[in-house]
DNA sequence: CTGAAAGCGCTTACAG
DNA sequence: CTGAAAGCGCTTACAG
């Protein structure tokens, strides 16, 4: 292939350099350096004929050269579980409008869900000597010590969404207790009483937060907390599919469905049709994130909507004044942003 | 803020350069060099006391050095037009994967539909050094001179989905006109007779290429081709919602619409459902890229599928070939990739 | 087999 | 006001 796929070379281009300024302009690299940073020790004359030239030859600084003497790549990593998924992408793009306007770039991966591959990650970042971190973890993800030993290497981390809860770096994430609180209130206002609560790892701050709000509604109404209701899913269908299906089996079954996820919530929908259930009639749902599209869905999906674009805007703004303050540990450690509740005809009993 | 931000600073953590290792070993850089590269002129011995201390430190390599050595950033540039859009993360997943597997970092950049902004990105990756660009360019975008710029300065580019035609860098697009063609036969055979067609920019060839196959599959069946039920669409709601308004208020409306993006089908959909039109009993619909939560909106939405996981793959293998083989203009210049169409009940007359 | 030197592109403290 | 030198971390042709 690699034959056939040439056909003629690259020219040796390369970009033009402070050098070649200088050689046309038969003076000093230094001198050239100076006045494109605009020193004030340079006559304006020197200035004048350097920029212009530099303009004309379309100088444009190597970034690479500045990293390496300045130690400072301006880049900043993001790993995200997944990057198809629109809670994901959507927090991207907020960071990127953030970074972007700031002068970084931002390098992404996926953990893919996995902690192996996380750690994998976070190696490969640390050693391209990436400026700062944006971490939302796998579902895996028991422990930070990996975060930890990156920040102990002197590179900020901030956390999102899915945090790690005894790792020192400050986070971003949504009023999770409150949202799940809320979503189960109003299932239980519905008249619905048997509510299944599908949720992520068990060990995940996120999973504690809303299933925290979830046991909350359950005990304020008197409702006792049945543990054949709670389900913790692996992030793969099939293992989501079994796990519901077993739920179902129960007799009475759950008349109520809370999913923790975008994932979940569409992977239980799928599972829910492909069974044959109505819903609301047959089983209600509600799930953690408002993919744009549920209000579409048949029925439309009754979600806790997470400021996406907010967190993503967050986080790199907190990262980016980290990293240009050389701060690893600041005081204020979380920021947490509102969930609204868009209410739709999943959960709404005739 | 900043102050109340700061609690403790960085330590001055370094990481372990050869030099480190050279000091403590008490030999020159040189040395450690090539035996951290298992270079064969090396002693055993030496050999294995720089390996071993070199792992003892966690030395890894600086690539913004290396990059300046060798005048390669081993980094991707990927400029889209909407990251938040599952057609883009998608293929973006591919490209990270093969990238990831190939030791090169992906950086993300939006167009958000902007030529403007996509001539600000690409010329702020090439300042930024990146080694090859993956690029759909945005629907605002008429030629390919800031491609063709890019290109002459020694970046290979390869383009995917939506392509510049006069730039000659390689593509990897679907058989869109087959796609087109074969939704809208199926439309037609399902008895629709006055298919409107909300496209994309009329000089992006997607657009080309998708109404060649709805007017080919128009001509075959004798039906006639009617300017007023081709639209061009904005990448803004307010703008599609205000084209469909009108084109409703045809008399007769069309009776079917094959939207040429996820965007727009989207977007028609809301219109569509706000309008209080059932689909397809009052008018039918189709549409370019199957998002997976398509087959859980109401009704079910047919789509054409393209296969993004193998678009990212097959630009980041072609565009790796290309950077590591010195390729800026390969002989293959077209990667065609099969479309699947999904018909749902929303093209399916009772 | 190993080291000193030069160089990738840039900045800046030090001289003058 | 300008230049030569050193250095960021690495590699490699050149000596020995």
């Amino acid at each position: 292939m690699i034959k056939e796929l040439y056909l003629y070379s690259m020219q040796n281009l390369q970009p033009v350099t402070i050098k070649d300024i200088a050689r046309k302009l038969g003076i000093s690299a230094s001198t050239v350096s100076r006045a494109l940073r605009g020193s004030t020790e340079i006559k304006e004359d020197t200035r004048k004929l350097v920029v212009d030239l530099a303009k004309e030859l379309k100088y444009t600084p190597n970034p690479i050269a500045l990293s390496l003497k300045e130690k400072k790549s301006k880049v900043i990593g993001v790993i995200v579980p997944e990057i198809a998924n629109y809670f994901c992408s959507a927090v991207i793009g907020g960071i990127e409008d953030i970074a972007y306007n700031s002068g970084y770039h931002v390098v992404i991966f996926q953990s893919h869900e996995k902690y192996e591959r996380e750690v994998a990650n976070i190696s490969l970042l640390a050693s391209r000597r990436i400026d700062g971190l944006i971490i939302s973890v796998s579902n895996e993800t028991k422990d930070g010590k990996h975060l930890s030993e990156l920040i102990d290497k002197g590179i900020p981390v901030v956390m999102f969404d899915r945090i790690c809860e005894e790792t020192d770096a400050p986070r971003v994430v949504t009023d999770d207790t409150r949202g799940a609180y809320g979503a189960t209130c109003h299932l239980i206002e519905q008249g619905y009483q048997r509510i299944a609560h599908i949720a992520m790892a068990p060990y995940l701050s996120v999973t504690k937060n809303r299933m925290k709000g979830y046991t909350d509604a359950l005990k304020q109404h008197n409702i006792p907390i049945e543990k054949k209701w709670i389900v913790h899913a692996d992030f793969d269908f099939a293992h989501i599919r079994k796990a519901l299906i077993k739920l179902l089996r129960n007799n009475p079954k759950p008349d109520a469905i809370l999913a923790s996820s975008e994932r979940i919530a569409t992977d239980c929908f799928e599972v829910l049709k492909e069974m044959g259930l109505r819903i609301p009639e047959d089983i209600a749902m509600a799930g953690f994130f408002d993919n744009p599209v549920y209000r579409f869905i048949d029925p439309p999906l009754t979600a806790i909507h997470q400021p996406t674009f907010d967190i993503g805007q967050s986080a790199a703004r907190l990262l980016i004044t980290m990293i240009e303050h050389n701060i690893l540990h600041p005081q204020y450690k979380t920021i947490e942003l509102k969930t609204t509740m868009e209410i739709r005809a999943s959960t709404m009993k005739k």
